[in-house]
Parts: structure tokens; C-alpha cells; sequence
DNA sequence: TCGCTTTCGCTACGAGACGTAGCGTAATGG
DNA sequence: CCATTACGCTACGTCTCGTAGCGAAAGCGA
């Protein structure tokens, strides 16, 4: 029940900076080139690798771009700023300024896009992005209930279901402002949509759970 | 400042049937194919027209898919149920339902992904679909003002900010959920989610505006 | 130190899509 | 009937794809 890397195994190990540079050389990509026009043989030159070892490393394109993506999204943390509205809105400007960067525009909806039509690719980013970060919804709440904030959950089937929910509403609207209607998540925009949100979960919180 | 079709033109008139073949085409092809491996050329053989003739009418590719997704779009409407949350629950369900098309799915993502590097499509898609499909928010608000769920708004420039924010929030979070999370925005979800918005913009309405 | 194993860089290849050009024909309007 | 434009068709050079095969390099264990 090894499928990954059994630990230790015979020959030449793989060359861990050649992995970097080519996740680099496909964000370096992804800036000059967009999606659509970056080809694996472009990633290779730059990275200063050949082509080949770029395919016995990942099966395509889009697997790739997965991985140089997912590590712009790790710097992410939720910053104490005292109150829950402060909190949310620093975590969701520092989204939004991921969000600036090309190569995490480019990049992440494309891959979203082929990911509707392959079920193991939408895995991938599922598990190497979306519930990564969904770790800050949670952190969030928990630390919102320790300051009294916000009410501990009564039923934990229930408090799975607004945190999720939470993330879809957080994570779409603000690729929705930024990609879509190609505005900027900017602090008077995040401010509202911040209280739009907050008064939105503690009046729900504050009603009986529908049947 | 007649920059298309003006009015009537010498020559042979180009076939309106072409171009509906050449639409429903795509999306067939989007649906069999999915983006990135959907060709013009194939696109061409399916409606039985000529490569050349869909490369006189289309820039390319993008602008092709665009105008056939937005198709899709058109036919949302506003139900009347009764009430506000009703109203909303009914179009955002109707959304939901056309993000389940695969033709939709594959085809709206991939086109925002390209728009990220092409202010042109962007504008593209903005007119033809975003835009078109934000009256639902101005009829749902001026229909719950009517009845009394809503007060009338004080200040026009915030009620439009109110209204870009609402559409930012609804469409992201539909597409979110059923196209990154990958799970059903099915009428429990739809159900949670509308009583959150719909809390948070009584509540934000109910308080004054931030200076 | 010597094999064994795996990775790496390089070259080359057929397959397929791209976008364009050119041609003869069809369909309009004046 | 003539000018003008759209259409279908064929052909083309260019690019990218993904793979195969080679010799060399870099580890590990005996």
C-alpha cells in the first residue's frame, strides 16, 4: 500500500531543484504566455530542463499548472485583527491580491475549466487547493466563538454545511468581482461585502434550524 | 458611425442559417470534446459549413464559444413566487440547472480564463452575458420594493453598488459550489444560501451608510 | 570499487491543428 | 447584366504534441 515513493528506492533520485524551476518556468509561463499558448516545450527551456523530464514528472498540462498555482494560494493565513469583520476582510484582501497576480488568474480558471470534464484533475485541485484553504473558514470561526462573537454550533452536521457554504460564497464572489466583472476587490468593496456576509450568518445563527 | 452591417450592404447576404448551425455546433462539440480539445475544424464538419466561413465571421476560438454559451444564458427569468427569498431561490435554481449543461460548464470557466489576458473578450463576454443577466437583480429588487420587503433606496450610486455587489455574490457562489466544490446547488443549499444574503442585505440596509 | 537501477539531456519522429491563400461558384442589389 | 460579397473546397507551411531511443550521470548496496 506504498504507491508513493517507497521510501527509499535504487537509482538516480529525482532532482528536487529541477521540480522547483519547472513550477517556476510555468508561472513565468503563465504570466507571458496565458494558458491556452504555454506549451510544455516553453516550460522545459526555461526551466532549463528537457522536455521529456517535465512528462515523466506530470501527466499534462493541466496537472502542472495545478501544482505552480496551488503554492501561490499557501501564503495565506488568517491575520488577528480583533474582531471578526477585521479578520475576514484582511484574509479576503489578501485573496484578492493573489487573485492580481496573472499567472493566478490564468491559471486557476483554466483549470477549473478542464476540470469539468475530468473527474481526477478536479480532485487534484480539490485537494491541493480548495480544502487547503478551507482551513481559514474554520480557523476563522473558532476564533470568533472564543471571543464570543459568534455562537458555539449546536449541531456539527449543520456547522459542516455554513462553512462550506461560507467558503463557496467568500472564494466566488471575489473571483467573480475580479475575473468576471473585472473589478477590484479593493477595501470599500470588501467592506461591504464583509457586512453583507457577517449580518447574513448571525442573523441565520440566530434562527431555529429549518426542518 | 455605422461600424456594423450597415443596413444593407451589396453582395450576397451571409446565411443566418450558418450561423445558427455553426452555434449549436459548438456547443455540441463543447459537450463531446470540452474546450481545449474542441478544433474549428471539427466544429466546421458537424455544422457542415466550410472552416473558412466560420474564420470570416469569428476572430477565433474564444469569441466563438462566447457567443454560443451566451445563448444559454438568455433563457433565465425572474419567477414570481411571492416573496423575495422565493424570487431568488427560483433564478438562482434556474442558474444552477444551466451550470449542469456540460456545454456551460467547460465553456463559460474556459473563456473567463482566456479573458484574463484579452481585454477584448473581456468586454465580449461582460455585454453579452454579465451584463444582460444583471436586470434579474434590478427586477428582484424593484419588485421586493414594491412589495414592501425592501426600502427604496436613499442614494442611486449606492443602490447600484448594492446591486453589482448582489450579482458578484450570487453568481459567484453558484458557480463555486457547483463548479470548483463540485456539489449540487441543489434546494437544501439554495435554501441556505438565499437566507443568508437575504439577512445580510436587510440587515445592511437597515443600517446607515458608512461614511 | 563495481554493478544495478533510475533519472536526465538530447535528438528525432509521425500525427494533428492552426490560420491563410486561392479558386470557382452562388446569391444578392443596382 | 454587372459589381460585390459569401460560400465550399483544396492545399499549404508552421507549430505543438507526446513518445521513443540513446549515452551519460547519480545514487545505493555488495
Amino acid at each position: 500500500m506504498q504507491s508513493r515513493t517507497p521510501a527509499t528506492r535504487p537509482g538516480r533520485p529525482r532532482s528536487a531543484a529541477a521540480a522547483t524551476a519547472i513550477l517556476a518556468a510555468t508561472r513565468e509561463a503563465l504570466v507571458d504566455l496565458g494558458w491556452s499558448k504555454l506549451t510544455l516545450g516553453d516550460v522545459a527551456a526555461r526551466a532549463g530542463v528537457a522536455k521529456t523530464t517535465i512528462y515523466r514528472r506530470w501527466p499534462g498540462k493541466n496537472e502542472l499548472v495545478v501544482d505552480a498555482v496551488a503554492e501561490l494560494f499557501d501564503e495565506l493565513e488568517l491575520p488577528d485583527r480583533g474582531s471578526l469583520a477585521a479578520d475576514i476582510e484582511g484574509v479576503v484582501l489578501q485573496f484578492a491580491t493573489i487573485l492580481d497576480r496573472p499567472e493566478a488568474r490564468s491559471g486557476l480558471m483554466a483549470v477549473v475549466a478542464e476540470s469539468t470534464r475530468d473527474e481526477a484533475l478536479r480532485e487534484r485541485i480539490r485537494e491541493s487547493i480548495v480544502e487547503r484553504q478551507k482551513r481559514l473558514v474554520l480557523q476563522g470561526r473558532t476564533r470568533a466563538q472564543t471571543r464570543g462573537e459568534l455562537p458555539p454550533e449546536s449541531d456539527s452536521k449543520d456547522a459542516a454545511r455554513t462553512a462550506d457554504l461560507v467558503f463557496d460564497v467568500v472564494a466566488g464572489a471575489v473571483v467573480h468581482r475580479t475575473l468576471v466583472s473585472g473589478r477590484p476587490a479593493d477595501e470599500e468593496w470588501v467592506r461591504g461585502f464583509t457586512q453583507v456576509l457577517l449580518l447574513g450568518l448571525r442573523g441565520a445563527a440566530a434562527l431555529p434550524a429549518d426542518p
